[in-house]
RNA sequence: GCCUGGUUAGCUCAGUUGGUAGAGCAGAGGACUGAAAAUCCUCGUGUCUCUGGUUCGAUUCCGGAACCAGGCA
């Protein structure tokens, strides 16, 4: 049988750290953090990173383990997390996936590839100044020479995707329209249970405004300006998240501090927004609507133990996986 | 009290030399396979404040009212 997976997500400011904490708990179960973000080091407030305090001694992966100066994408993530789920299966213990990036998500679940190549920065350098000079259309043009349903997928607007499939051609010599369709038909090698928390859009709204509210509150523009102080720019991945980017802004002067909290809440819920249209799309996912349960996180449990025990990731009595 | 300007989509405003109107933002939907908290795409009908008048026809012109700014008393 497959080993099992247990996936917990949903849109920022649902609710996931919670429901993550007594759902490692009651399945003996370690986490494993699938957030862009929550992976660098001296961004706690800004990220809602969960801090040790409120672990309550479940144990926790890829929180806190890179200098925000430091690269991380798909790629990275699939690697550090696939080593955490194998040693965690050999502790006996069952991995769950808890965050908000559905793009992570997918990768370990579907076990995608991504090795064929390394980084070239040089080439994706060359195409962004060409994009540049000449026009998105005319890297477009470029792409639809060599890779034609990639250039009829992808907009000519969309200069980031454009240059990875491109850059994907020149390094391998295939297109990734190809390489796309056959990762497409993958079957997870995970006896996996996905759940995606959600609430009405009008909480969910809400509740993102009290958030960044609370965030300011507990000292986000102090952590920004630390950062800032440190040396990081906003051309770093980690500095283009949520709540860095526009109080950088701040800091330097472009906007008030009112604007960058107006532009800081509406981005997140744009982003909430993207989230769920993404795990909208996901097959196999179940989708757990909070007030369904009356906002009771012991009721959610309860169905989540339910499924966990139809699929086999946990037998009758509700005990969790061990070694062979 | 008088003068001037304003009143158009949830918000900020544009516009119609008279033929019932359009942008940005908000909001909604979608894409996504090495930046993903990133990047990109699609979607806009509302008593044009009310009320008389002129007109074949008024949101647009004229009169009056209400409300909001600013100025003068």
């Amino acid at each position: 049988m497959k080993k099992p997976l247990i996936v917990l997500t949903g849109p920022t400011a649902v609710g996931k750290t919670e429901l993550s904490i007594r759902l490692a708990k009651l399945v003996d179960g370690e986490i494993i953090s699938a957030d862009s973000m929550q992976v660098y080091k001296h961004m706690d407030i800004g990220s809602a990173k969960i801090m040790p305090g409120e672990m309550q001694g479940v144990q926790h992966h890829l929180v806190d383990i890179l200098e925000p100066d430091e690269e991380f994408h798909v790629v990275k993530f699939k690697e550090y997390a696939d080593r955490c789920i194998k040693e965690i299966y050999e502790r006996g213990r069952i991995p769950i996936l808890v965050g908000g990036t559905g793009f992570y998500i997918q990768a370990v679940l579907y076990d995608i590839d991504f090795t064929e190549n390394g980084e070239d920065n040089g080439f994706r350098r060359e195409l962004e100044a060409l994009a540049k000079d000449k026009g998105n259309e005319y890297l477009h043009q470029m792409l639809a020479e060599v890779d034609a349903v990639s250039a009829g997928q992808i907009h000519a607007n969309n200069v980031k995707r454009v240059i990875r499939a491109l850059e994907y051609f020149h390094e391998t010599g295939e297109p990734i329209s190809a390489h796309n369709a056959k990762e497409r038909q993958k079957e997870s090698p995970y006896q996996f249970a996905y759940f995606v928390l959600d609430d009405r859009r009008d909480r969910l709204y809400q509740k993102i405004d009290a958030r960044v509210d609370r965030m300011l509150a507990d000292g986000l523009v102090a952590e920004v300006k630390a950062l800032k102080e440190k040396g990081y720019t906003r051309d770093m991945v980690s500095m283009q998240g949520l709540g860095y980017k526009e109080i950088l802004s701040y800091l330097d002067g472009e906007c008030t501090l009112e604007e960058a909290v107006y532009i800081l809440k509406r981005d997140t819920r744009h982003f909430a927004k993207r989230q769920l249209t993404w795990f909208r799309r996901e097959r196999d996912v179940c989708r757990i609507d909070k007030e369904a349960f009356v906002y009771d996180d012991g009721k959610i449990l309860e169905r989540i133990v339910q499924i966990l025990k139809e699929r086999g990731i946990l037998d009758k009595n509700g005990n969790g996986y061990t070694r062979e």
